[in-house]
DNA sequence: AAGTATGTCAACCGCCATCTT
DNA sequence: TAAGATGGCGGTTGACATACT
């Protein structure tokens, strides 16, 4: 293990390779192929290490290498493959004859990153990016609630909120229930007595409240709108509304997790043809402003990584 | 025209996994 | 089995090019 003795130690050349130095690597590895890296500079004649010649030599001289542009065809397949492999650049290059993975890895970098997060989208996990700012009322909100139950033991209370909401019919016809029922009557308890429970330093009537939802407002759930309304509960609806599934502003939920639908009739016209060659898929810059989501968000892993977590 | 900011990409560095002894 | 050697990978840097003021 450890490292190989650094090129300085070596009084080995660093930088920009010259042509000349191009020349003599590539006429070696024509002639007795690479072999051993380390001990390729020597036989060829040069002052580098071993792995500024293969870095050379797999990036740059290599005969297959495909130089220029990337195409749309190969832009999708990174981008697909990055969703999946995330920074695999190998891996990625495999699947992309001609191309090395420091190639691509400065093509992510240096447009497909930024053209993700200019559409809102996190480049690493492909997902709609969530707005933490626009969130932050209810994240207090939550963090006081979370800190609240903890204090009072709320949720211990609440459930005799459930019990005496309902129980009494059930119990009617359930022996076990009625008997349990009673046990728990007998016990006194510090928290809930009299009809009236405490929440921290203060001691609430029941009969001002109905609901679980009022009595979350009541404990500072920091707005005048039920705690409910205020935080995705119904995570289905939250993860169809990342999915674009639901537009209804009505939603119950009101964590907007999509950066604004843009309206694309104006630019179909004008990148028709982009979006064609690349099956309708559009990743950004002139093609970003589509009045859907690329179809990579719809596409299977994205959807399975969703949907598992609500099932 | 000159200075500055920004973008691009070749090359390097350090870590890790695998191979060899 | 342990330790060194080697190759490969991903993150980062810095020189150069281009755009902007």
């Amino acid at each position: 293990m450890g490292r190989s003795p650094s090129s300085e130690e070596n009084n080995l050349k660093k930088g920009p390779w010259t042509p000349e130095e191009d020349q003599k690597l590539t006429d070696y590895i024509q002639k007795h192929g690479h072999g051993s890296w380390r001990a390729l500079p020597k036989l060829a004649g040069l002052k580098r290490c071993g792995k500024s010649c293969r870095l050379r030599w797999t990036n740059y001289l290599r005969p297959d290498i495909k130089r220029g542009k990337f195409s749309n065809e190969e832009e999708n397949t990174i981008l697909h493959l990055h969703s999946i492999l995330g920074n695999k650049w190998s891996a990625i290059a495999a699947h992309l004859p001609g191309r090395t993975d420091n190639e691509i890895k400065n093509y992510w970098n240096t447009h497909l990153k930024k053209r993700l997060i200019q559409m809102g989208i996190d480049p690493m996990t492909h997902q709609p990016k969530t707005d933490l700012f626009s969130c932050l009322p209810q994240l207090i909100a939550l963090a006081n609630l979370k800190e609240l139950l903890e204090q009072t033991q709320l949720a211990h209370n609440l459930q005799y909120f459930n019990l005496l909401r309902q129980p009494l019919a059930i119990a009617e016809n359930n022996p076990d229930l009625a008997t349990a029922l009673n046990a728990i009557n007998q016990e006194p308890d510090p928290y809930f007595s009299n009809n009236s429970l405490q929440v921290g330093q203060e001691r609430v009537e029941m009969s001002d409240f109905f609901s679980v939802e009022n009595a979350a407002v009541a404990i500072g759930g920091g707005g005048s709108q039920p705690l409910q309304q205020q935080v995705p509960f119904d995570q289905e609806d939250v993860v169809q509304s990342q999915m674009g599934l639901i537009n209804d502003k009505s939603s119950s939920s009101t964590w907007n997790l999509l950066p604004p639908l843009m309206d694309s009739s104006a630019s179909n016209n004008t990148n028709s043809h982009e979006n064609s060659s690349t099956g309708g898929v559009s990743y950004g810059g002139e093609g970003a402003s589509s009045l859907n989501w690329p179809d990579f968000i719809f596409e299977e892993s994205f959807l399975d990584d969703n949907l598992s977590e609500i099932r």
